[in-house]
RNA sequence: GUGCCUAUGGUGUAAUGGUAACACUGGAGUUUGUGGUACUCUCGACACGGGUUCGAUUCCCGUUAGGCACC
């Protein structure tokens, strides 16, 4: 991967860079936000709008896309940029979130970052309901039609290839935030067998991230980030737990980013509420995605630079003011808060694409905002 | 005008001779490598006046309002 990424610009101020990364379906600036595409789409929106909504890069799932519509109906089509129409840079995860998403996260009821007073620990040995963690992969049962399917670092690479995402992601377990010190250091182990089970099965035109995991032991994270850096990866993902609180969350990209090389980058897996964006990038991070601006915009919330608004109350049937004054995108210069308010108690689908569409500018904005501040030094 | 029926939170519906449940609405939260509008918590009511009864939202009578039928 000859000239895949390279770091233009170094801030004297923080850890924050500007960078290109450049892939055969071009090239996006970094410190860049990476909207998640799940299922082959950005939520609510077309591959048009998604990049009128100043998208660069998006990421798909190969674990959904395996299931649905499966890796051969999109390698038939063309591969996946030509399969949704979009011809700019594309990322898969592996299926290793889904190995907590469908395991213990569903099994516990918890998200990746614990709220305080959670229950029990996991425990070395302990398995999932639902799923099975073995030495070579994970047998998952189908949310879809419930049969048994087995995938590995083997089959996540050979489906990922088929898939044919310009930058695609090591296999890993994403260990819960419940899981106690032997469990996660057992379970890296394991992640980073398959780390090198990955590079072994990759196809070649594609640029290949290892995922660090550890969750939220320092030993763990450093010595798993020191293993990782150490193999021939393109780039590298921060994936697992990120403790209980925001300030742990950023001591642990300081203790994996330190033990990073310099001239590849940094994917922090999952993570971006707009509040800790300008942190995590000062941190060293040079992409991260999250599902937020979408998510939310389904449940009618929309990010403004004054906070975030619940569309469905109904004080802003009264309001004629847009989402986001300071905001120029096509939501904000056309519509008002009434409106979409109205669209959103109507139960109109077209209030979803307008907060989606308008949450993914805001996020774009917010970090393309970060990349002028690094560039004029004031980051 | 006569007869019958109904009257429970903002709305629509339950139940009960020992002061009331549910849904929506309203309010407050939650959502971080996505279960497509979810979840959690919460405010809020027995039309009015009599009577029977230890006790009535419940049974009886009347008033008022609405619905239906008849003249």
């Amino acid at each position: 991967m000859k000239d895949f990424f390279r770091v233009v610009k170094k801030s004297k101020k923080s850890k924050a860079r500007i960078g290109i990364l450049k892939t055969s379906h071009g090239e996006i600036e970094t410190p860049c936000f990476v909207p998640v595409a799940t299922q082959a789409v950005v939520k609510t929106l077309t591959s048009e709008e998604a990049e009128a909504a100043k998208c660069q890069i998006l990421i798909a799932n190969t674990f959904h896309l395996h299931l649905k519509p499966g890796e051969k109906i999109v390698k038939s089509n063309g591969g996946i940029h030509k399969f949704m129409n979009w011809n700019r840079p594309l990322m898969t995860d592996s299926g290793g979130f889904q190995v907590f998403s469908l395991g213990f996260g569903r099994d516990l009821g918890v998200g990746k970052i614990m709220k305080s007073g959670a229950g029990a620990l996991v425990k070395v040995g302990q398995q999932p309901q639902n799923i099975k963690i073995i030495d070579d992969g994970v047998w998952f049962r189908s949310p879809v039609d419930g049969r048994k399917l087995f995938i590995g670092p083997k089959e996540s690479m050979k489906i990922q290839e088929a898939i044919g995402a310009d930058i695609i992601f090591a296999f890993d377990e994403c260990t819960p935030p419940l899981a106690d010190y032997e469990y996660t250091k057992k379970s890296l182990i394991k992640t980073h067998e398959w780390a090198i089970a990955s590079l072994k099965n990759k196809g070649k035109k594609q640029a290949l991230f290892g995922i660090v995991q550890g969750g939220k032991f320092k030993d763990l994270r450093i010595e798993s980030a020191k293993f990782i850096a150490n193999l021939p990866f393109d780039g590298f993902g921060i994936g697992g737990e990120f403790g209980d609180n925001k300030n742990t969350m950023i001591k642990m990209i300081d203790w994996v980013v330190k033990e990073l090389p310099e001239n590849k980058p940094r994917h922090l897996l999952g993570i971006g509420h707009p509040e800790d964006i300008l942190k995590i990038i000062k941190s060293g991070i040079d992409t991260f995605d999250c599902v937020m601006p979408t998510h939310y915009a389904r449940h009618g919330i929309a990010f403004a630079s004054s906070g975030r608004l619940d569309m469905s109350k109904p004080i802003f049937l009264k309001d004629k003011k847009p989402l986001d004054k300071k905001c120029d995108c096509m939501v904000c210069r056309n519509y008002t808060r009434s409106y979409i308010g109205h669209l959103l108690k109507a139960k109109e689908i077209t209030a979803l694409r307008l907060l989606t569409f308008h949450n993914l500018y805001f996020f774009n904005s917010l970090v393309e905002k970060i990349r002028n501040d690094i560039k004029k030094e004031k980051v």
